[in-house]
DNA sequence: CAGTGGTCTAGACCACACG
DNA sequence: GTGTGGTCTAGACCACTGA
């Protein structure tokens, strides 16, 4: 076999059946080891392991180790209908809590008071958040509200990390125009969700409009793959 | 230099600078030299490359170089309904065209015949090919649909890669049921798609219907990021 | 053929976790 | 402190392109 490809496909079934003998919640053996028995550079091996951390079966944690991780059930959606995170999880039983928030009141970026349709001056409230669903990171969301809607006394200890559900007290929502996107994670937010920088993330950019057509809300919202599974129905003509 | 993450982003401005500043369809310089000239290794110039080649900016040739794009106008479109990327590009007046196209007939694989709901002994014409945009490869799309619907002495010459627009002849279609999902590439989607192993891309898992209920295509259609911005509606509740 | 990007290696230093 | 993963380096070999 010529094709140089089976070094890395070898690799990555080595890899595979590893992982797949190894206990949820156990460790690997360690980067330098591993690499040694596999005969390959801990580069190589990295690369290979990427894969796996992308489909979530491990979690590396710098420090301590790359663990096995327990299955994750799948939270399943449609995209008709704008439903909060913790909704979706709720429909299949899922346990999910919000990890680190950082609230910020501030004035817009320039992309910001754009697509919020700000005069100057105005202020935002900013919101980022990590969204756990049994025990792991599995997605970052980040919205920012004009601060005549919602500001920061308003968030009190009873906040999930839904902002949908926050808006909806105080506002009759219509509709979210939601851009889709596959990117690699930022420095930022491979950090909040556990993952290395590079790593793909499926992304929604949203407007959320209220019944008047004000928008109140522009998100951005990452999410791990192999977590979740979006689905839409798309019509013929 | 505490931040460890500002070298890494003073690579990338520069970067995108040196991209900004070259005109498009110019050749960047070679790998080793700009690595020596910017004082990082090769391996992390070419991380920082990654960024850009994912968003469009730069395409990479092998044994050519690395040249600027020039830039592509973006594909836009709602998810709602099913649309042929043809379509999509010219509503927008963008030349789209099919590149590589491979043919088979053949046996269905086990998740295809289970997608397809096919029984045993049933055979499926396999379609993969290569989408052009202004004569960059933007998506690969890959159909298997049931050979009692189509077959490869179908595909004459006017086939334009559009596996919607052919079943569409002789059947009446209904909806499609879309996964959608950000992936890395393999080898052989990065191959044809002429960007890097592991790269990001957007993916769209999709079963057809036609009128009558019946599952007619199953597909996986790979786009590049940066070059298609699809959206949905939500609705709220 | 020389030069390019694609891949891999061995080794180093760092921030971090945990005892 | 010790060991982990995160990052970077210098160098090598390969497949491929194009003169």
């Amino acid at each position: 076999m010529m094709n140089h490809t089976n070094a890395s496909q070898r690799l990555h079934e080595q890899l595979g059946t590893l992982i797949a003998d190894t206990r949820p919640g156990d460790r690997l053996p360690s980067e330098p080891r591993l690499a040694r028995e596999l005969g390959v550079s801990r580069a190589t091996l990295r690369e290979a392991m990427r894969t796996f951390e992308t489909q979530g079966m491990i979690r590396r944690q710098q420090g301590s180790g790359t663990y096995v991780t327990h299955p994750v059930h799948i939270i399943e959606s449609g995209l008709e209908v704008l439903e909060s995170i913790e909704s979706m999880a709720q429909r299949i039983g899922l346990v999910v809590s919000m990890g680190k928030l950082a609230v910020e009141q501030r004035p817009p970026t320039a992309a910001e008071a754009q697509a919020l349709q700000l005069e100057d001056g105005c202020q935002v409230l900013f919101l980022a958040r990590v969204i756990h669903a049994e025990g792991r990171p599995v997605a970052y969301l980040i919205d920012t509200i004009p601060d005549h809607l919602l500001q920061t006394k308003d968030l009190d200890e009873n906040f999930t990390g839904s902002a949908l559900e926050l808006l909806k007290n105080s506002l009759v929502l219509q509709s979210s125009r939601c851009e889709i996107n596959a990117v690699t994670a930022t420095s930022e937010v491979a950090k909040a969700l556990g993952i290395q920088r590079g790593d793909v993330l499926l992304r929604f950019e949203a407007t959320l409009y209220s019944m008047d057509g004000e928008i109140v809300d522009y998100s951005f919202s990452y999410f791990l793959p192999g977590v979740f599974r979006f689905h839409v129905v798309r019509k013929v003509e």
